[in-house]
DNA sequence: TTGACATGATACTTTTAGGTATCATATAAA
DNA sequence: TTTATATGATACCTAAAAGTATCATGTCAA
């Protein structure tokens, strides 16, 4: 039931990959676009976009002749969450601001202010 | 001098791997130990800890003839602190949370390079 | 000291990743 | 409508990953 991680980990894997999330997470780009910041061909900047788009990181919306790629970052929290098993080898405090987290999102839908 | 995030990343996209890692946050184990939990032979487990221990993700340490390998945690955090950039497309809650831990470990000079 | 056994190392195979080059298609613009 | 352009799709190449099989080495135990 819990999302498959292996796309997801399979998708950061490449540095190339996380530079393209943390570019869409300051604003969504075409094809186009993102491969302007790379020295690589544009097919390979699309075939990178499919992988994230396989890991459910990023959403792309076509407009027009292009095609719009935009970071879901929701995708990003499963990670976080496996992560998140570990910290109890980490230091206390972060401990236990971490487990208030988890608790923050055990009743994650439909959430609103107290 | 921030910590090469690749091979830590790179460690992180197998599943075997994943799993390598939650048995020894279980308890220290050897590469025989290890092996019995899988279906494959030890030299390709033994890869798999070879790239784990390159990512820093654990410690190999001899006991005579066998080699006990532990979970090295802390290097970890680095990844959690790479994810904690995207926090700001989460909820706001969650958001202060993980920026209570940034500043938390704020120690470290330089994040958000890779 | 001999043998058993845990690990190291190497060579080999197969699959997947990352990349290029090229052509096809759909849409915008003239 | 014609042409330029953004993307899709395919074939191909190279390197790395993931795995097996085999043998060497070091250490414990009889």
């Amino acid at each position: 039931m819990p999302p498959n991680l292996q796309p997801v980990f399979r998708a950061l894997g490449d540095p190339t990959r996380r530079d393209i999330l943390r570019m869409l997470g300051q604003e969504p780009m075409t094809i186009a676009e993102v491969s302007e910041h790379f020295d690589m061909t544009r097919a390979a900047v699309k075939k990178h976009l499919v992988m994230l788009s396989d890991g459910g990181l990023i959403d792309v919306k076509p407009r027009g002749r292009e095609k719009v790629n935009s970071l879901n970052a929701a995708a990003l929290k499963p990670v976080f969450d496996w992560l998140s098993w570990f910290d109890k080898f980490w230091d206390d405090r972060l401990d236990a601001l971490k487990t208030a987290i988890e608790k923050d999102q055990s009743h994650d839908t439909g959430r609103h202010n107290d």
